[in-house]
RNA sequence: GCCGAUGUAGCUUAAUGGUAAAGCAGAGCCCUCAUAAAGCUCGGAAGGAGGUUCAAUUCCUCCCAUCGGCACCA
């Protein structure tokens, strides 16, 4: 297979700015980064994109709120959301924001042309009740009893009537339903790929795609031929994915990453990335992507996150205390890939005590300390002898990963530093006074070590270094140099 | 309410139509190279009720609980 010429396009979802970052962002940019780096490591070129979802009203009422100026509001927002990452060792390729009028507009723009052209787009009259002091509408059924909004009670709520323009979604169901059962378009875990193909099997409606200028407060991207109508931020923030690989103003550079490999998202956007947005893309007459991966929420203490509740976990401060990777750890091995999971602090440390300390760091540290000794070792001394068993590990692993099955990947791995520390007992190495077995003993350990960071890597990149600062096989020798704890325990 | 998913040891997760596996936590033993680390042993589980089957944790039905979606809200 000629990997060294293959691309892997990869994409976060694309968060909307306006509040900072939380925990769930943190899973998210862990994910990604770990199939990203996964990718990388195979030799392929790899972008993994992100950004930040700009357009949207309630960016306009949050700065609004805080009486900060849009832009100003969203662009602070968005640096906190790039911050996050650098910190969590996350490397975005690209952070597209949507604001971008340089790129991202015309991108947009030449969307929604292509739709037009295609025949797609229409004007229709859509009708509503309308509250004026949320500036929004709703549905009867999100009113109280006396048919008012809860903000709001005592305002009537007026009848609206407007002109939008809509996209024959309808049109496409039966592409739609062809292109998931066939897995064209791969849903990960399966029962999502289950929730999409029944939600399929219902008539699609028409949707709208844009809004007045006085209800989008003139913010976002104008309509094509309309500068009366802003359009919707879901098509437009769908079409963030495009517009960071160059859709619109770089057609070689979009040529090369599009389609995109996977878009990694939460769940509950899943109707928005396997329904509306390869509809957009077959009207436009453009590859839609290969595969969604889609992952679960954080639930702190067992309780949602909530801001009443005020228990958020702030992702800042966990890495300050404990470090990037830990953090990244926790979230890729704890919480299912796929599912919902738990953070509290009393998991994260028995995990970091447990699985870090003494797992990872204590076996490296007795390694590198029985080793330091007899360093070099020849590898002309040496037969690894679970060269076997990281083979079948190896083959697993990479299934595990591509089925996005990531926490259960380190638990292979923790198979095999489980398995270090028997043969180490077993051995003794110790009492042993004979030099050449001694050096068997060890250099098995560091075969077994080196497997373990390079497995590794893509989840602690920062953990992996430091183990080949201590045990380093290379192609003659094995140098071994005991340093500090990797993971100090903590208490 | 409708549609869907999930429900396995104290916790986090596996596999499987035929003796339910692992890690952490707990109890005991043991080693001493290592971060009062590691290793070994032990106890401990299938939400509830039916059905299909020689046999069900696995397939089906109903109920309960949790979660998601129910469309122009990101």
């Amino acid at each position: 297979m000629n990997e060294k010429n293959k691309k892997f396009y990869l994409t976060t979802a694309i968060p909307y700015v306006n509040a900072k970052p939380h925990i769930g962002h943190a899973l998210e940019f862990v994910q990604a980064d770990v199939i990203a780096r996964v990718h990388r490591l195979r030799g392929e070129e790899v972008c993994l994109l992100s950004g930040g979802d700009e357009n949207a009203l309630k960016n306009v009422q949050a700065a609004e709120q805080e009486g900060a100026p849009v832009q100003e509001f969203i662009d602070r927002n968005a640096e906190s959301f790039a911050e996050l990452a650098r910190q969590l060792d996350v490397q975005f390729d690209v952070f597209q924001k949507g604001s971008d009028r340089t790129h991202h507009f015309p991108s947009s723009q030449e969307l929604w042309r292509r739709c037009a052209a295609a025949g797609d787009i229409y004007k229709k009259s859509y009708e509503g009740l309308y509250c004026v002091g949320c500036e929004t509408f709703y549905a009867v059924d999100e009113l109280n009893g006396s048919g008012e909004c809860f903000e709001h009670p005592g305002k009537k709520l007026e009848l609206v009537a407007e002109e939008n323009y809509f996209f024959r979604l309808s049109r496409y169901q039966n592409e739609l339903i062809k292109l998931i059962e066939t897995d064209a378009l791969a849903i990960m875990p399966r029962h999502r790929k289950n929730e999409v193909t029944s939600f399929l099997k219902q008539p699609l409606q028409d949707i709208s795609i844009s809004r007045t200028n006085a209800r989008a407060k003139n913010w976002g991207v104008p309509v094509p031929g309309d500068d009366t109508q802003r359009i919707y931020v879901w098509f437009d923030a769908l079409n963030i994915y495009q517009s960071g690989v160059g859709f619109g103003w770089d057609e070689e550079r979009y040529q090369k990453w599009w389609p995109a490999d996977a878009h990694l998202i939460g769940k509950g956007i899943l109707r928005f990335h396997a329904v509306y947005w390869p509809a957009f893309l077959l009207s436009a007459q453009l590859p839609v992507p290969k595969a969604l991966y889609v992952h679960g929420y954080i639930t702190i203490d067992g309780q949602k996150m909530s801001k009443t509740l005020g228990n958020g976990i702030d992702p800042f401060g966990l890495i300050e205390k404990y470090g990037a990777d830990p953090v990244r750890y926790y979230l890729l091995r704890e919480i299912p890939s796929g599912e919902d999971g738990d953070f509290s602090i009393k998991k994260f440390e028995e995990r970091y005590n447990g699985d870090l300390a003494n797992g990872l760091g204590n076996l490296v540290a007795r390694v590198a300390t029985l080793g330091e000794k007899i360093s070099p070792i020849s590898l002309n001394d040496v037969y690894p002898k679970e060269q076997p068993r990281t083979k079948v590990i190896d083959e697993a692993y990479e299934k595990r990963v591509a089925e996005f099955r990531l926490n259960e990947a380190l638990e292979l791995i923790w198979g095999l530093i489980s398995l270090g520390d028997k043969n180490i007992n077993d051995g003794k190495p110790w009492a042993v006074s004979d030099e050449a077995e001694l050096r068997r003993i060890i250099g098995d350990a560091c075969h077994l070590i080196s497997t373990v960071s390079r497995l590794v890597a893509p989840f602690i990149p920062e953990t992996a270094r430091k183990i080949n600062e201590q045990i380093s096989v290379g192609e003659m020798e094995i140098i071994i140099k005991r340093g500090a704890n990797i993971f100090p325990r903590l208490r």
